[in-house]
DNA sequence: CACGCATGACTTGTTACCTCA
DNA sequence: GCTGAGGTAACAAGTCATGCG
């Protein structure tokens, strides 16, 4: 059985799945390939480089900065919409923290940004206060092909979230929440399968992309992190849940076969003058090999291996009343055979 | 209409980094 | 130059509250 999750984008399995994906006995695979990107794992220790503007620090953090600039342009075509034609090219939404969408298209204006830096800051700001008070203009233009979704449904919706959230306005009183939209939600998606941690330049990009305040890009990657995070300590739950079932049956199987031999030393109490026999087992490709020591008439230990399979050489040790050891982690191959 | 789930938003505590005395 | 205090920002974890099926 093979059972495989794949969240995100990071195809590597966790790590300690690499030794135990094969799970001898039952024959059994287990993989799980979970992955949320770089940077899950909490915060990242990596130097930020901090400098004032006015009275505004603006916080950078130099590694991932470097790494914008240095990634490749992406052509990222996985936003849920429907496909473009290939005759057409695809107008698609793109990262904006790019370098290559500074200042083409609809991607972010770089002669715009510092601009665009100071005003989202101020609002950003102003959030502290008044969390949700400039929610929604709304006024998104994806400049993308919608699956089945033509630009005059799109407005509806972005109405009814901007009526929704100015309804909320008037209110003051109770918490607002908005619903993004299913482009905004999808487009963050991408994103986050791109980074799962934002620096500020990509959270003020992306705000300003989807029609959104920082702190609500923030929030959201927060959230998703959190998120993604329980599903994984789900999945590893499920996963361990599995080997423990599994150990157990092997652990009942083990027994019943100890007591079996115990039985079998009580009827047979020759048995300990043949030679001990020991069964290496290779976890990986189950193959066992039998190893006899006895000693000759001249003192000199001699021993014989020779390999077979795991069944047939418990039964022939079985049969024989032999006691027997299996010692995993030792590959057939690294013994001499005979 | 009630309910459960998904999810946006908030609070709190921790950590790392920076500035300054 | 070193050091400790204070400030700031980012983040995780936990929780609340709302929207929606």
């Amino acid at each position: 059985m093979e059972l495989a999750l794949s969240l995100g984008d990071a195809p590597k399995p966790f790590a300690f799945l690499d030794k135990t994906t094969k799970m001898s006995n039952s024959g059994t695979t287990l993989g799980f390939c979970m992955g949320v990107g770089s940077g899950f794992s909490g915060r990242s220790d990596e130097k930020r480089d901090t400098r004032e503007i006015g009275d505004r620090r603006e916080v950078i953090r130099g590694e991932g900065d470097k790494k914008i600039s240095s990634d490749p342009p992406v052509q990222l075509d996985l936003l849920p919409f429907s496909p473009v034609p290939r005759s057409q090219p695809p107008a698609q939404l793109r990262f904006p923290w790019l370098t290559d969408n500074y200042g083409m298209g609809r991607g972010l204006d770089v002669n715009r940004f510092p601009m665009a830096i100071a005003m989202d800051e101020v609002d950003d700001g102003a959030d502290l206060s008044s969390p949700n008070s400039t929610v929604s203009s709304f006024q998104m233009d994806f400049s993308v092909r919608n699956g089945g979704r033509t630009k005059r449904d799109l407005d509806v919706e972005t109405e009814r979230a901007s009526s929704r959230a100015s309804d909320d306005d008037e209110n003051g009183s109770t918490r607002k929440k908005l619903r993004l939209s299913k482009e905004q939600s999808a487009f963050l998606e991408e994103s986050f399968k791109e980074h799962s941690t934002l620096n500020p330049k990509q959270k003020l990009a992306l705000a300003k992309q989807l029609n959104l305040r920082p702190r609500q890009v923030e929030v959201w990657f927060q959230n998703r992190r959190a998120r993604t995070k329980l599903k994984q300590t789900e999945v590893d739950c499920e996963y361990l849940k599995r080997c423990c079932e599994t150990l157990t049956q092997e652990n009942r199987r083990l027994q019943k076969e100890l007591q079996e031999l115990r039985a079998l030393k009580t009827s047979q109490p020759f048995y300990m003058q043949l030679p001990a026999t020991t069964l290496t087992m290779c976890p990986s490709c189950e193959r066992v090999a039998t190893t006899t020591t006895s000693s000759n008439a001249t003192g000199t230990n001699t021993t014989t291996t020779t390999t077979t399979t795991k069944n047939s050489a418990a039964a022939l040790s079985l049969s024989k009343g032999r006691v027997y050891q299996v010692q995993p982690h030792m590959h057939h191959a690294q013994k001499p055979t005979s």
